[in-house]
DNA sequence: TGTATAAGTCTCAAAAAGAGACCAGCACTA
DNA sequence: TAGTGCTGGTCTCTTTTTGAGACTTATACA
């Protein structure tokens, strides 16, 4: 047994729902996760991680992203402090987002996961088809 | 310029969406990670690294997950192939998750960034507190 | 004058998630 | 033998989140 897995697996049961004062807030683990396990997160620190953007150019990078979405992830990106905004007095204002020192830092293990899933999707995509051919 | 970075950004790039035969299924490393980056796909991955749990178990083990999200991340778990679900012929069956292979495989990457977040909680914090201090 | 651009916001509809009742089959208890 | 509890779910209803797309404000340019 990992002892390290072990000591994260603590970290997951501090939070128990109910118990009075526990609030999600308890578990830092999953407080810090959850806030880039979205659908729209990691892509966005994937575009950043490549060079500073502003808000036009990565909607068009990520066609699928409604406005809304990209608004509202990149700034619960930049309250986590891992995105830098920062606004040009252009006319009309343009604005750039770019890594922060702790976004860069995080995208390390991040970028790891996405090196998996680029290596790996042969694999997924097999067992999906497997198991939809059985179930079906 | 990291070049794995700019490779993975190629891959991001081949989804344009509403672009004839476009279709999400198109950008594989997108397709692997949104089906990981789900509220529970990680803790569930957490809880099953350390050993295989029962269904009921996974429910205490994680008391704020309903039911109905617990069936239904673990069933998509399955699908992508990391997760092996196992009826024992119990009375009543007993039903055992547990990682695959490619479970593992993947768990690799997602520990290192779950370390990360036992890590850095404290500066993620510290950023949101500054963030909300700022804008209110 | 009309059009375009930037970075959003606003509203409404659709999709996803959460809460909790309900289910079948068997074992145990009273 | 009737009642209770356990298993691992499903079903329905409500609330939350997301998506689609019109609208905004100020400026520049044709």
């Amino acid at each position: 047994m990992d002892s390290k897995i072990v000591s994260l697996r603590s970290k997951l049961e501090i939070y128990k729902a109910g118990s009075g004062g526990g609030n999600i807030a308890d578990c830092p683990v999953r407080d810090v996760i959850q806030g880039i396990s979205n659908k729209w997160s990691s892509l966005l620190m994937m575009a950043l991680a490549e060079k500073p953007y502003r808000f036009g150019e990565l909607r068009r990078l990520v066609p699928d992203i409604s406005q809304r979405m990209l608004t509202q992830t990149l700034h619960d990106l930049q309250r986590d402090g891992y995105v830098h905004r920062e606004v040009f007095p252009t006319k009309p204002p343009s604005v750039e987002y770019s890594l922060t020192d702790l976004g860069r830092s995080m995208f390390g293990p991040l970028h790891q996961l996405l090196q998996w899933a680029e290596l790996n999707h042969g694999a997924v995509r097999a067992a999906r088809n497997a198991f939809d051919a059985t179930e079906a």
